[in-house]
This record gives structure tokens, sequence and C-alpha cells, in this order.
DNA sequence: CCTTAATGGGACGGTTATGTCCTATTTTAA
DNA sequence: TTAAAATAGGACATAACCGTCCCATTAAGG
């Protein structure tokens, strides 16, 4: 999973070099298996990142806490992918297409943080989830038919399960290009010829 | 939910009516309880269902049983709203908002079946899950635009996943009437406006 | 009414994951 | 090189869930 580490975790003033790339080795390890096996246990994880389950301990006292330091950990590189993507610039349709792009390997994480209850039911945690999302909803707005009726809620909600979907699809052989495509031309034109076209 | 009830579970020889009855309850109770949580214990589903623990394990000797005679039984009933729904009749789109409006309901269990392990590895399970789909891909070809570049398994998943969403918005407080607009929107207009409109 | 079918509830052992603690070893940094 | 910081690994108690079995009670059907 080649992205940006955000600075958040870059420069943790609070943790030595080496506690920092352990910890972020378990939350690499946590962000590729949660999706796969969403109820992994904290072997797993610990296996996974080539790690004692006692460092896990250590660095998380328990699963509520890893789970939790994920979800930050997740918004951040998320945010910084939406940074990079320069949203603002450009026609609307190619600022959609580098978002999709840039989010494209969170998809799965990202349902995953979504449907656990943990994030469903911790308030602060929820709120915190939509901060960064602000420029994402401008660019899904700017790109927005004005003749469109749907809330936006619903439209960013789309674009999440589209970029979900497209992840998938590269787990069953599709290419990463080839999803893309799909999802903006689906984004774009739906899939079902209306009336008026 | 009110839904049909498909007939493989109606008469069953094998059962009495007070089986039938309590197994149909348990059924509907694991419908219920799995999409919300989906590593609900069965005792969590035994209590929905308003029957003992051991009552369950009689009807379902394990876990696996009941997921599996779950995916059948979801099965079914998605296959009788299928053709309830007559999908070859009238035009494209009404018939493709009379089957998003027969498996609105059924959209959070289908894809929690989707997503379970036994479902997804089960090649004989997951064989017969695609049966009752051919209408619906019959009726999603016939609505297509011409010009849609993405292959048929792609917009079949993002018909599902529209109408999990859509279950999924009625959830956070929207009426059944404005999510079904909403996915029929998305479906024939996609959510952002490409050069060629 | 009486027999049989079905259920409810509880007891039991086995398994798995969890969280805590301790110790020996390795790595880091001064 | 040496002291401190991290880690691996294992032991341990606890808790939850599962699958099985048994028995008393209730409901159903002849």
């Amino acid at each position: 999973m080649a992205l940006q580490e955000p600075e958040s975790e870059q420069s943790n003033p609070q943790l030595s070099a080496a506690m920092r790339r352990t910890r972020t080795a378990i939350l690499d390890a946590a962000l590729a298996v949660l999706p796969v096996n969403p109820k992994a246990s904290l072997s797993d994880i610990a296996e996974k990142a080539d790690v004692g389950r006692s460092t896990l301990h250590r660095h998380f006292n328990d699963r509520t806490d890893l789970v939790r330091a994920l979800a930050l950990y997740v918004r951040d590189l998320s945010n910084v992918a939406i940074d990079r993507a320069e949203p603002e610039v450009g026609t609307p349709l190619a600022a959609i297409r580098r978002l999709v792009d840039g989010q494209f390997d969170l998809g799965p994480i990202l349902v995953f943080l979504h449907e656990d209850p943990l994030v469903r039911t911790d308030p602060e945690l929820h709120e915190q989830f939509g901060v960064g999302e602000d420029k994402l909803i401008m660019a899904i707005t700017r790109a927005a038919d004005p003749a469109d009726p749907t809330p936006t809620a619903w439209r960013l909600r789309v674009f999440w399960e589209l970029v979900r979907l497209g992840s998938d699809f590269t787990a069953n052989g599709a290419a990463r290009h080839e999803a893309i495509d799909a999802i903006m031309y689906t984004l774009t034109h739906g899939m079902a010829a209306g009336e008026s076209r």
C-alpha cells in the first residue's frame, strides 16, 4: 500500500522513531487485514505486522483502541490523498477522476470502518470523519448536474460506494484503470438510459 | 418484513406446521439481525426470534447450517420479488423501478450474504445464487444505453449497491419513496454531468 | 383425553480470543 | 561500550460462544 504518510503520524513528538515505525506497521497490517477478514484476531494482525502480540498490546491497549487509531490513521490518509488530487483545479470531471484515483485503494478499509460498530456509535469519531470530506463535497457539487434533485449526502455515499466497488472489481481480475473507467462512466451516465436522453 | 413467502418454505412436506413456523421465525430473525450486526451470536438470533437457543440448534445444526439455509431463503425471497416485478413488461425504466422496489428491503441481507465467507467459498451455493439473477440481467441489459462500455457484471453490482444504499438511507430518516427516487435518478443520470451532455 | 411432538432452560466441556504480567533478548542511542 | 528502550515469547486468568446433551413443561393432533 504505497500511500503518502500523513504528517500526523510522521512527526509524533511523543514517540521515538522505532516506536513510530512499529506503530505504523501495525496500523498498516490492520489496514490490510481487516477489510478482507473483519473479525481477524489481534494475533492475525500482529502476525501480519511481523510483531509480537504483546507489542501490539503495548501500542494499543485493546481492540477498540486499535480500531479507533486506525480510523484516525485512515482518515488522515484519505485527507492527504484528497489534497493531492487538487479537487478545485481543472474541469469538474478531471477533478473527480483524480479524486477517485486517490481514494481507490482506501475503498475497502473505509467501508470496514464505516460499518464498524465503534465508529458508528462513537459520536466524536463519527464527526471527525466528516471533517476532511468538505473538499470532496465541493468537488462533487461542482461536477453536479444543476438539475440533479438528489441530496448531497446521497451523492457522497454513491461516490464512496462506487469507489469501493471499483476496488472490489480489481480483486476479481479487472485492471485498475478499467475499474476507474467504469466508475467514471457510471458516475457520469448512470447505467440505464433515461427517456430524456 | 412484509414479504411474499416463497413456496419452497411455505410447503415443505418434511416439516409440521409448527416446526415450519419456528423455522421461519428463526430465519426472519437472522435476516433482521445479521445485516446490522454481522457477528451476532446464535443467542442473539434465538432471542430475536423469541426461541430458545436449544430450539435453534434443533433446526440448524451449527452456524454454517443456519447461514446456508438463510442464503437459500433469501434467494427465494429475492426471486419471488423479481418475478412479481414482471421485468420484461413495459418500458425498461418502469421495469427497473419495479425491480428496485421489490428488492429494496432485501438489500442489506443480500450484501451480508454476498460478503459472508461461507457463501463466497461454497461453489454450489455461490452458483445457485446467480440462478435467479438472469431475469434481472435481462432487464438491466434491456434498459442499458447501447453506448455503455461497462461490463454487465459491473452494472449488476452497481444495481445491488444502489439498492442497498437506498435501504441504508431510509435507516437515516429518508422516506422509502425518496430513496427509490434517488436510486432511479442515479441509475439513469449518474451524479456528475459529463461533457457529452 | 391422551399420546406424541416440540419447546424452553439449564448444565457441561471444548475452543478461541482477550487482556495482563513477567522475563530474557534484542535494538537503540548516548 | 554501556545503559535504556523496545521487543518477543510465553504463562495465566477471564470471558464469550459454540455444540451437545438432558429433562421438565407445554402445545398439538388423533
